[in-house]
DNA sequence: TTCTGGCACTCGCAACCTACGAGTGCTAAT
DNA sequence: ATTAGCACTCGTAGGTTGCGAGTGCCAGAA
């Protein structure tokens, strides 16, 4: 029993059936598949594979379907696939005419889902550590005030602060106009301790303290972290097919974001270049029937986001891994000449 | 025979095929419904129903369901109910937690969708005419800068403008400075001859006239128009129910947004409280069997953005309408005072 | 006129049955 | 180690049938 050809079968089976979404039995794989050797011994290979619990059947009478285990191996086993050419130029073309970061992740988001024919999720490229070009503080009603940082790599931050009380309208500006003094040509990191100085120096009412919290929260991470997607009617065409019901929870957790955050950072820590990760192993009961192939991008080997495709098990894995990861080169390269 | 009754059974019919899903026959309306009178009549008045195009039947021995038209009846005639006293509560306790216009967005799209249980669409307000609070440029790369406005009503809008050429340094600056001089404390329709006149004044390179568009753009309308959504796995459990096939098309759609802008113009242009559109009625095959609820919220009469929900034809519309009007009449609250 | 009871008729649907065939596991021969 | 053959399982497609919900129409009552 040749440990090559049970690997064969394997390959041939999973193949099979994501190209047909039907069972694939010994006698078909016999024919189809070139390896030269009868049904029967196909079926042996088959019942080896089924102990290691790689493969199942449906029912009795039915042909060999892949488990979670089953595209596992076949995913750890094969190469990711090289991108046709015509995808490569789509890519090029696509993602150099954007003007904009809120451009280039959306471009690249609906680009994504267009190549993979899967549901893509891109997340927000995490900040750069950059120089603060700018602080303005704007008043907003009595008791609340705008923060917005504009940084030296394009990016502008903002958010609100409560003031507590009601603060002079001439204390406020000076101060904001001390705090943006303070703040200009220092990194985020260097913000937190100069603008502690500076509150220690001029023995500022306790507003200060909370506006000065606001901007260092601004300078730093910024908006929260989110993703955006697209693609999710592919999910109805794939859910046509088989379990129409499990569409619902997987569109919910796409919006709630927080299920799909936590994935993604547990999958940035694994190193790998394209990591996949395959039905029960996502520990979410939403995306128990679905597969997710991530890669990251970013600036530099460090500070890294990521974006993938999320579609069901019985997924195009080579197909789909050359696409991420083709998408997260291409995106790297922009970000980083941004 | 009366002409009341007739209608009393269009509703009855509706309101039956919304809540069970499936057609409604004579007998039962005689039985359930509290109109005293036999199934024959009931027939009777079916038959007329029928005539009128407001019902048909799926089959000959089946019972009727409400035709586009029948809905249109139907709501044309039905007040929106008043919403439940729990989710008044809710609204106000869900809303005024917001800190940020963003956040207020996502959080009224939110819970409209758990009132609705529908698929809720929520547009970004219109801008307010407000002045300019500071025009920020700042340099990306050689031939690109970034445009910034901040607006006194706490709005922050952005985006980037190509310079053409390389512009030196120093001279970048300073005309950033000036441009940034002119239009503090004016509103965006003042801005344009204000810069316009800058520009005779100091006659600069070709550079700056692009710069100077760009600040007027981002003041006068900024982002493009756009909307959020939220509850798209309503519309799953809602195909689970007869078409499957009918939600793809519709996902796209909503993701795509430009013909649910167009929708939700034509509708804003309607000028009623609550407006809805029926199956076709809306025009775009996407939405062939779904009905929109909308209603306009904003500052002023004038002005206005919109909000509503999106669901099978088969909805609950006076629920729905009351719904809408609610969070429409919240939300105008706060925008109003922020 | 308007409503009602009665009756014949239609027809979708669920239940049931059956035959087919794809696919399997096992065994004996190569 | 592989293969051919064979008996067996079982899901599914196709066909048939009976039921019952629902209808339209008509004659008689209010």
């Amino acid at each position: 029993m040749s440990e090559d050809r049970r690997r064969a079968v394997l390959h041939a089976i999973v193949e099979g059936y994501v190209s047909t979404s039907e069972p694939v039995g010994s006698k078909a794989l016999a024919e189809t598949s070139h390896l030269g050797v009868s049904s029967a011994t196909i079926r042996n290979d088959m019942a080896a594979l089924e102990e290691e619990g790689l493969i199942a059947q449906p029912h009795t009478s039915a042909g060999r379907i892949p488990t979670d285990a089953g595209y596992r191996r076949f995913v750890d086993q094969v190469a990711s696939a090289a991108l046709h050419e015509p995808h490569k130029r789509a890519i090029t073309t696509f993602l150099s005419d954007a003007v904009d970061l809120n451009d280039v992740v959306e471009r690249s988001v609906r680009l994504l889902s267009q190549l993979t024919r899967q549901v893509a999720v891109v997340q927000y490229p995490s900040p750069r550590e950059s120089a603060v070009r700018r602080v303005e503080l704007v008043r907003i009603g009595v008791d609340r005030a705008l923060v917005v940082v504009v940084s030296a790599d394009a990016r502008v931050e903002q958010g609100t602060v409560g003031l507590g009380h009601d603060v002079p309208e001439d204390e406020f500006e000076t101060a904001a106009r001390a705090i943006n003094d303070v703040c200009v040509g220092r990194t985020p990191s260097e913000l937190g301790p100069a603008l502690a100085a500076w509150l220690q120096r001029n023995s500022h009412a306790s507003w200060a303290a909370a506006v000065v919290d606001a901007v260092v929260a601004q300078a730093k991470g910024g908006t929260v972290e989110r993703v955006v997607f697209a693609g999710t009617s592919n999910l109805a065409r794939a859910a046509n097919d088989f379990e129409t019901d499990a569409i619902g929870p997987v569109l919910d957790a796409l919006e709630e974001q927080v299920v799909l955050l936590r994935l993604l950072h547990e999958m940035a820590g694994e190193g790998r270049d394209v990591s996949v990760r395959i039905g029960m192993e996502n520990g979410a009961d939403a995306f128990a029937r679905t597969s997710i192939v991530a890669a990251g991008y970013g600036s530099q080997g460090e500070n890294v986001s990521l974006l993938g495709a999320l579609g069901p098990t019985r997924m195009d894995y080579p197909g789909t891994m050359a696409a991420v990861r083709a998408v997260a080169r291409y995106l790297s390269r922009i970000v980083e000449t941004e």
